[in-house]
DNA sequence: GATATTTGACCTCA
DNA sequence: TGAGGTCAAATATC
């Protein structure tokens, strides 16, 4: 419940930081200003009402730290009803070439399944963990099962075996939003591993290497990222110029225990400019933000 | 040789 | 019985 109430409490402060800016802006003549904060406080809304409706209905069993679970003999825990819900969602859009978003944290992948039912299935062309041959050779031999399949891949902690950390994660491409991966985190690290960039490391990375997003051509308009990532926590929150809001969103979010990433394009999305990106964007959270190391 | 990834098999649960 | 999650041997990479 702590998890939910952070994340609502971070909407709120968002809703109330874009209300703000709205505000300033109402006597403006950039109108397509205002429509995109507009519309970034519903969003914002909406996803409170959805993250407290969710909590009500769904009340979760675990939330936060909790021990690892006792393996079997076999290595394998006793009973999947006391595994921890996950405690956190990133929705991350990534079409970069070079593998899973990096959250700062070094994972180990042990293991990789097709899911039924997914509207997506071409998440096996974006992310190269996943073995598209086996999936698309599986598909042809056996339509039935296959069919309508994404996959998904299984990551834990690199110290698992060090340190105990249980901390693991699940990765594979939103139903709602093709652009969006949803990375679900089980369990949380106790693990000594710290970040390993810090946010204005990476950016300065990413600007250094001129990676920033931009579109994939042939690939349903994905928006790419540098394969490199932001650390946790951190947080930028705020909105693109006019310009760009009016094809496409970004957002970057996170609190105490949970984080989100979002972005979001149509086929009309150009390329971003990190400038305009930034420019009427505002850094919230507990992390600073280096600018002087991002911009020149 | 150490480390990471792939992948078929196995286990649990609904 | 099928789906989801994990194990562990085989394989790939550095």
């Amino acid at each position: 419940m702590e998890n939910t109430t952070t994340l609502v409490i971070a909407e709120l402060t968002q809703v109330h930081g874009l209300a703000s800016k709205l505000a300033a802006h109402l006597d403006s003549p950039h109108i397509d200003l205002c429509r995109t904060l507009a519309r970034d406080i519903i969003f914002s809304i909406e996803k409170a009402i959805h993250t407290v409706t969710s909590i009500t209905e769904n009340p979760p069993a675990y939330v936060g730290s909790q021990p690892a679970e006792i393996p079997t003999e076999r290595g394998r825990t006793n009973c999947r009803k006391m595994l921890p819900q996950y405690s956190s969602h990133v929705s991350m859009s990534s079409g970069t070439a070079q593998g899973t978003p990096n959250d700062g944290r070094t994972w180990r992948k042990y293991g990789q399944k097709s899911i039924l039912g997914a509207k997506y299935p071409r998440l096996v062309l974006l992310l190269p963990a996943f073995n598209l041959q086996a999936c698309s050779e599986k598909a042809l031999t056996s339509p039935k099962r296959y069919r309508q399949q994404t996959c998904r891949a299984y990551y834990r902690c690199s110290h698992r075996k060090t340190q105990g950390c249980p901390a693991t994660k699940q990765v594979q491409r939103s139903d709602e939003n093709p652009a969006v991966f949803d990375i679900a985190y089980r369990g949380t690290h106790t693990c000594s591993n710290p970040p390993q960039q810090t946010t204005a490391a990476v950016m300065q990375s990413c600007r250094q290497e001129n990676i920033w997003p931009q579109k994939t051509e042939g690939i349903n308009s994905v928006l790419q990222y540098p394969s490199s990532s932001f650390s946790f926590p951190f947080a930028y929150v705020g909105s693109p110029s006019s310009s760009f809001m009016s094809s496409s969103t970004l957002g970057l979010k996170s609190h105490h225990g949970s984080a989100e990433i979002t972005a979001a394009a149509n086929d009309d999305t150009k390329f971003m400019d990190l400038g305009i990106l930034f420019e009427v964007g505002e850094m919230v959270g507990d992390v600073p933000f280096d600018a002087s190391a991002f911009f020149i």
